[in-house]
RNA sequence: GGAGGGAUGGCAGAGUGGUAAUGCAGCGGAUUGCUAAUCCGUCUACCCGAUAGGGUAGCGGGGGUUCGAGUCCCCCUCCCUCCGCCA
């Protein structure tokens, strides 16, 4: 959600960031709004003054044991106007309101400009692109040669676009996801949270899927919402508080199930698991000074590379373009691992600054040291990383001529001992 | 599913129809010769105003009654307790 009042003095300005995204001008018809909101609100705060004055009057007058019927009948003659102006008022209010919660956030400078993800910008590489003396096949090759990534069992269960790993590749996803949260809990300093899967509306109002993504979303019949990353529960942990400053950054992880409808993806990524209606994913989530969530953005990032160094995997750092920045986001830093099977770099990560715009949604705010009132904190997502897309990555990069795995060196605490292989597949 | 009790400022907590007590925290100021005490003011959002200042709203949300609602009535949301069911 956007200040109204800082659009009012610099609209120039935010219709340039629109414009950088891709959006027509918007800041005269969001003044316009806002003028008609405060007039409406004058209005009926003249008329409300006059009335409770006279109230006031009525008041004294009968405790004083004096008539006050004249002024009770002139009173009474301002009501039909007052209800209407004040009617005025919130229909004004509620109008500039649902004009703003649906415009995206401003791009920050230095984000580049572009129409889509063909405009990313590559920032830095790490590791190489690993070697085969022979053709690498793809993850769902690997995995249903193994007999433990079954796609058919999952389509009776549960339809397209789930998958049921079972044997030692369920207990690398397991090893995955345990090895992140150890290495975030344990050296990043974020606090682990199971958090509840299933949200009401307010909280996916908060980060910003509602009201524009409902679409994107499950929602059960009581109307509680399946989270689509634990960037909701997480996120909203400060809503509604003022915080104390000395109490920042809070920094959040999570390993939970995520949600998603993928109903603009009709087609894409249909064989494999990269794109599923339900994933894990280790999350991370910073809640900051405002001063402080640009450092805070290349800190985390620098978390979510951390799991693929150690990995061992060969990964790019990319900054995505203004026209592929996410809806709360000001500048994004995607992750992008290498598949040799698919011969294609694949988002593993994607980790987000949002500045105050979720924190002003949700009302989230902190007390400055040594000044009045309050401000909104700013907030930043990461994945720390998508255990899905992990193993895919894990399957692709380590097989090896026979079709077994190896697992990576850090990954065997987590395997539960003597399992250095998966694999061979038995003919 | 059944029964009951609740929701008041950053926090705690009074308030049964006439300007939202009080305490703590925060901020501003005064004062005192010492890490502090005391006193005064302020305290959320918005509107008007160049400033000084003025005003309105805000007691979970929305309606209603009333000249006037935190207070009375209706609807909704959420929280808690007990019972039932249940991992």
């Amino acid at each position: 959600m956007h200040d109204i009042r800082w659009i009012r003095e610099n609209p120039e300005a935010f219709d340039e960031g629109m414009k950088r995204r891709g959006m027509a001008p918007q800041s005269a018809e969001l003044i316009m709004l806002d003028a008609r909101r405060r007039e409406a609100q004058t209005e009926a705060q003249v008329l409300q003054s006059e009335r409770n004055t006279l109230s006031r009057e009525i008041g004294k007058a009968k405790s004083q044991g004096h008539d006050a019927t004249e002024i009770v009948t002139r009173v009474g003659e301002m009501k039909a106007r007052l209800g209407v102006l004040e009617e005025g008022q919130r229909k004004a209010e509620a109008d500039l309101t649902a004009a703003l919660e649906t415009l995206p956030n401003l791009p920050s400078d230095g984000v580049p400009l572009g129409e889509d993800e063909d405009a990313n910008v590559e920032l830095r590489q790490s590791g190489e692109k690993p070697c085969f003396d022979f053709e690498p096949k793809q993850h769902f090759e690997l995995g249903e040669a193994l007999g433990e990534m079954d796609f058919e069992t999952a389509a009776k269960l549960s339809g397209a676009r789930f998958v049921l790993l079972s044997g030692l590749l369920a207990r690398l996803e397991r090893a995955i996801a345990q090895f992140m949260l150890n290495t975030h809990t344990g050296e990043f300093a974020y606090t682990e949270v199971s958090p509840p899967v299933l949200v009401r509306d307010h909280a996916l109002y908060g980060t910003g899927q509602l009201p524009k993504f409902e679409e994107d979303q499950y929602c059960t019949e009581e109307g509680m919402w399946l989270i689509p990353t634990a960037e909701v529960p997480l996120t909203n942990i400060p809503a509604g508080m003022v915080i104390d400053e000395d109490c920042l950054p809070r920094r959040y992880t999570a390993h939970t199930l995520c949600f998603r409808s993928e109903a603009g993806a009709a087609g894409r990524d249909t064989r494999g698991m990269l794109r599923q209606h339900q994933f894990a994913k280790v999350e991370l989530v910073s809640i900051t000074h405002p001063d402080q969530s640009g450092d805070e953005h290349e800190r985390m990032t620098a978390c979510a590379e951390e799991i693929l160094k150690r990995l061992g995997l060969h990964y790019r750092v990319m900054v995505l373009s203004t026209g592929d920045l996410g809806f709360g986001a000001r500048k994004t830093y995607d992750l992008e691992v290498w598949l040799p099977g698919q011969q294609a770099y694949r988002e593993i990560s994607s980790c987000s600054n949002c500045g105050d715009f979720q924190a002003r949604r949700m009302n989230a705010r902190f007390r400055p040291v040594g000044e009045k009132g309050t401000r909104y904190v700013h907030t930043l997502n990461g994945s720390g990383l998508a255990v899905g897309r992990t193993l895919i990555a894990i399957l692709e990069n380590y097989q090896r001529r026979d079709g077994s795995i190896l697992v990576p060196e850090v990954l065997r605490p987590y395997m539960g001992g003597g399992i250095d292989v998966i694999g061979p597949p038995v003919p």
